[in-house]
RNA sequence: GGGUGCUUAGCUCAGCUGGGAGAGCAUCGCCCUUACAAGGCGAAUGUCGGGGGUUCGAGUCCCUCAGCACCCACCA
């Protein structure tokens, strides 16, 4: 093995061959063991995997692979998403770049150009997943406009739109001026932005019908839409207005009468009391206008442009030019009362970033809360639980204020709505044009039209779960993995895609589509920045795991931007966050990093010292493997039990094991990623390589050590590791493989060559015993290890230095153990000699550890000097003091004797005794050392 | 306006059902000891956001205040 661990030599070479023999397709699961299935949320075919990505992919993995060496017959399925609305505005731009559009083109010209454009960049984040270590089951990709999973599409619609859950309508909804499309509710983002309130005169209306001298003042955030207005409301108990509901007003520039109402929507103590009402773009005015059957006009163009239903001299203008233009025509008339300041929540769209309008179209919906109800009930009764749980009350809130759903879009790319018109409009919903015709008993002279609208991109998300397993056919795979096991992913799409995936999975299959939700939290820059593009801080996970240099980091953070003008600021950022570029880390410190970092679902700031650091722990697990390869492998290890011979800190070493792997499996079962990977790395760090190996060298150096002891420790050091690597397997494939596949021979039985460790058995709890008194020895080796550390390091004695050692006050039992253990002790300890004093013979001055009862003494001549030993006893004794009070105080109060369960009681009267005793050696060592002086 | 979460060592965060405040990084010493300087050994570090309550006992439970973050919502 090289001297320094290389991920780059080892990944790409392991990904290639765990694919090419197929180890990631579901296999019979072992006896005794379940099926395991997760299904990835399909990544867009536009995009590139991001550190959001990286994080929930790492965790999913973990998960899998878990799974699969533990038996579990287990699915991760592949697939990606087609993105309707993001993947078509990408191919847009393009045919902008080439002088072209997606209208001169032509529909069919252009979904040809995006399936195009799909064949040939949609497989990157792919290939980047490969790169992560995913193990997916790429032999049973999807993607959801493939064949399968439009016709899941399909059925769907057709069987909800027979069950009266799908239907049309001519609504108000949201509308993309520049995407010219309707979009639902959760893709509006509405922002808080600084604008004003016009106040506006509209004179009443004489007997005549004319405008008389005096006027209502309406104050209003969109001047523009005064056009549309229909009637100005106030509140039906304001003293001011009271009397004029039923009046009328001349609406300004339109010379149009509307009427004056009373409607309790209008808050009295808001603006001047008066509000216009334009129900043609305005939810709330919808409503009104509904109460009061008030006629709705329409003032926009489909890209937010006056329309024709305005007075000339409007048409044709962009609502924001039109905005100009009133406000100025009104001022000239006098009828601009006053302009104030304003801020106010403006929807825009989350693709387009445009201000949305409310617009009146003809809109594909679904019902939804016949389909919500029973989704409530699933995560009532624990069928499907939220992991933390407090993200069930989000979506509970949610589900029961839950909206029809619009699932229409006008736009080209996507699942086309299965539904056809005849000439007269009347409409016929089928799984194809035949079906359609068929069930409406339609002869084949009369011509039909499909609907040219396609649906919302998470319309066939949301079936994912079972589309992708074949469904409407009774699969072998729908039965063996659905209903899922987990479903990964982030908060932000709750609404979205988890909601509806367990809508639709209840509805269709009569399951639920997943029983645990592990929702994992949103990964943001060292400063705690949400990461993104615009703001130049994302960091690509490929570039944390190959490295890459500073220029390129640039380049690669400023180009392409949105705004042009943030390149300097971002460019200067980026060279003082990463004055060096980044580092080549390797895939698998940046997977346990993400998993060390994935606590109870909250934020995350990435930090590159983070992976600094866990790169090192490879580097030290590569480290401690060659450490063991040097001395095992090729040597004996003995076949049997009869041949070894285990010690102390063999037997301490598998105990503290058997503790981790309790550990791991508990943290793994409550989806603590990061306490498995702490426990993990605790065990292989500090107890591991920081004790055994070092315990070990006590063995295998001495030349007069048992053959049997020898190779019971040899055989140790390759069964822990072992184990090790098999544990941390499913946090880093790939250096666990690396390295497992020169250990493993070693342990494997003659003849019978093991493949690959992806299929090894997952480490159980109970495979080993657990050895309280081997742990005890150990204790009480550390402890006199640490004391002579402790004496070394404050005294700044070499750690190469050897030290004569004296005992005082040792019990029988602490001489055998010196015998027993004095290998460890000479080796760890770096011992010249030991020696006991005798009763009555007085020490010579030294420095003191306190091992129970027994004193540690390191004679002082030549090497300590007598006041910093007064000062290190001073330290420890001020310690000692402040506990032996408050424990003292403790139990001196009459409560806590009485009232404290005896346990508590008992533990703190054996902490005061062994507190007093401490502190009386330790003084008098002081007064002997002082005395001496 | 409604809701959720956060506040613990210089920084980033653990701390489960209330019983002696922890980790990593950073810092400071001593060491290139034959697995590893991407390392070893040792050290220092905290009115657990403020206040109140329950309790023998509160970082942990309850109330309250403050600050921060996020989600939802139709005040023109």
């Amino acid at each position: 093995m090289d001297k320094t661990y290389d991920p780059h030599t080892i990944e790409q070479y392991w990904y290639r061959t765990w694919e090419e023999r197929g180890y990631f397709a579901p296999r019979p699961a072992r006896p005794g063991a379940g099926s395991f299935c997760i299904m990835i949320p399909p990544p867009n075919v536009t995009g590139s995997l991001h550190m959001g990505h990286a994080f929930q992919d790492t965790l999913m993995d973990t998960l899998v692979r878990y799974h699969r060496m533990r038996g579990d017959a287990t699915l991760w399925q592949a697939g990606s998403d087609h993105a309707g609305i993001a993947t078509q505005m990408v191919v847009e731009r393009q045919l902008a770049g080439e002088g072209n559009d997606r209208i001169s083109l032509g529909r069919e010209r252009f979904i040809e150009r995006v399936w195009q454009w799909k064949a040939e960049s949609g497989n990157a984040i792919s290939g980047q997943l490969r790169r992560l270590g995913a193990s997916l089951d790429w032999s049973r990709e999807r993607f959801t406009m493939d064949r399968g999973l439009s016709r899941a599409v399909r059925e769907v619609f057709v069987r909800l739109h027979d069950d009266g859950l799908i239907y049309r309508g001519k609504r108000l909804v949201n509308w993309d001026p520049v995407l010219e499309t309707a979009i639902s509710d959760l893709e509006v983002v509405a922002q808080e932005e600084r604008g004003h309130l016009w106040h506006l005169r509209y004179p009443l209306a004489g007997s005549d019908g004319g405008p008389t001298a005096e006027y209502l003042v309406v104050a209003t955030t969109r001047p523009e839409t005064m056009l549309g207005d229909t009637a100005v409301a106030v509140h039906p108990e304001d003293e001011r207005y009271r009397h004029l509901i039923g009046q009328r007003v001349c609406l300004p520039l339109t010379g149009r009468l509307i009427p004056v109402i009373g409607d309790d929507y209008v808050d009295p103590e808001f603006g001047t009391g008066c509000v216009k009402i334009t129900p043609g773009h305005d939810f709330n005015d919808y409503a009104v206008g509904q109460r009061h059957s008030l006629p709705l006009i329409n003032v926009f163009t489909p890209d937010a442009r006056i329309n024709d239903q305005a007075p000339e001299a409007y048409r044709g203008l962009d609502r924001f030019a039109a905005r100009e233009r009133i406000v100025g025509d009104l001022r000239a008339q006098g009828l601009l009362e006053a302009v104030t300041d304003h801020t106010l929540m403006v929807p825009r769209g989350d693709r387009t970033g445009e201000i949305l309008e409310p617009y009146l179209t003809d809109q594909w919906f679904v019902r939804v809360k016949p389909l919500a109800e029973p989704a409530i009930a699933a995560v009532e009764r624990g069928d499907i639980r939220f992991v933390p749980g407090n993200w069930a009350r989000t979506y509970f809130e949610w589900m029961r204020n839950i909206e029809d759903w619009c699932i229409s879009r006008q736009i080209w790319w996507g699942h086309r709505i299965p539904a056809w018109y005849d000439p007269q409009g009347n409409i016929y919903v089928g799984r194809s044009e035949a079906e359609a015709r068929r069930r409406g008993g339609l002869p084949d002279e009369v011509s039909l039209e499909q609907d040219h609208d396609v649906l919302d991109t998470w319309f066939s998300s949301a079936l994912w779960p079972f589309s992708t397993l074949g469904w409407p056919e009774q699969t072998e795979e729908l039965r063996r993995f659905y209903p899922t096991s987990v479903l990964v992913t982030g908060f932000d799409i709750i609404f979205f895609w988890v909601a509806r995936m367990i809508m639709m999975g209840l509805r269709f299959t009569g399951e639920v589509p997943f029983h645990d939700i592990y929702i994992h939290g949103l990964v943001r820059d060292s400063d705690g920045q949400k990461m993104s593009k615009s703001k130049g801080n994302v960091l690509d996970p490929i570039d944390l795991i190959d490295g890459i240099d500073l220029e390129s980091l640039v380049v690669k953070r400023t180009r392409g931007l949105m705004q042009p003008q943030m390149a300097h600021s971002i460019e200067k950022a980026t060279r003082r966050h990463f004055p060096q570029g980044i580092p080549a880390f390797g895939t698998d410190a940046l997977r346990f990093t993400f998993a060390a970092l994935a606590s109870t679902g909250r934020d995350i700031r990435f930090d590159l010292n983070r992976v600094e650091g866990y790169r090192n722990f490879c580097n030290k697990i590569w480290n401690a493997a060659r450490y063991v390869l040097m001395n095992a492998e090729g040597q004996d290890l003995g076949t049997d039990t009869e041949g070894r011979c285990l010690s102390q800190a063999e037997r301490w070493v598998l105990s503290r094991l058997s503790r981790t792997i309790d550990a791991v499996h508990e943290h793994i079962a409550g989806y603590r990623f990061d306490l498995m990977a702490h426990a993990l790395y605790e065990f292989v760090w500090d107890e591991y390589c920081d004790w055994y190996l070092e315990l070990s060298k006590a063995t295998l150096h001495d030349a007069d050590a048992e053959p049997r002891s020898r190779r019971g420790t040899r055989h140790t050091l390759v069964r822990v590791l072992d184990s090790i690597l098999r544990l941390l397997h499913p946090l880093m494939p790939f250096i666990t493989e690396e390295i497992w596949q020169r250990a493993a021979p070693m342990l494997a039985d003659s003849g019978h060559r093991p493949e690959t460790i992806c299929l090894q058995a997952y480490p159980e709890p109970g495979e080993l015993v657990r050895d309280e008194a081997a742990e005890q020895e150990m204790d009480w080796v550390m402890g006199f290890i640490l004391g002579l550390r402790r004496i070394r390091g404050e005294m700044d004695i070499a750690p190469g230095r050897p030290l004569p050692v004296l005992l005082q006050d040792a019990d029988r039992r602490s001489r055998e153990r010196v015998d027993a253990h004095r290998a460890y002790l000479d080796t760890l300890g770096r011992v010249e000699s030991i020696r006991f004093i005798t009763r009555g013979e007085s020490p010579p001055q030294a420095a003191t550890a306190l091992l129970g009862r027994m004193k540690i003494l390191v004679p002082m001549a030549g090497l300590i000097d007598t006041r910093a030993e007064l000062q290190r006893l001073d330290r420890q004794m001020t310690k000692l003091r402040q506990d032996l009070e408050r424990t003292q105080r403790k139990l001196a109060n009459e409560s806590f004797v009485q009232k404290a369960p005896a346990q508590v009681v008992d533990k703190e009267r054996g902490k005061l005794d062994s507190l007093r005793q401490s502190l009386d050696e330790l003084q008098a060592q002081r007064e002997r050392i002082a005395a001496l002086d």
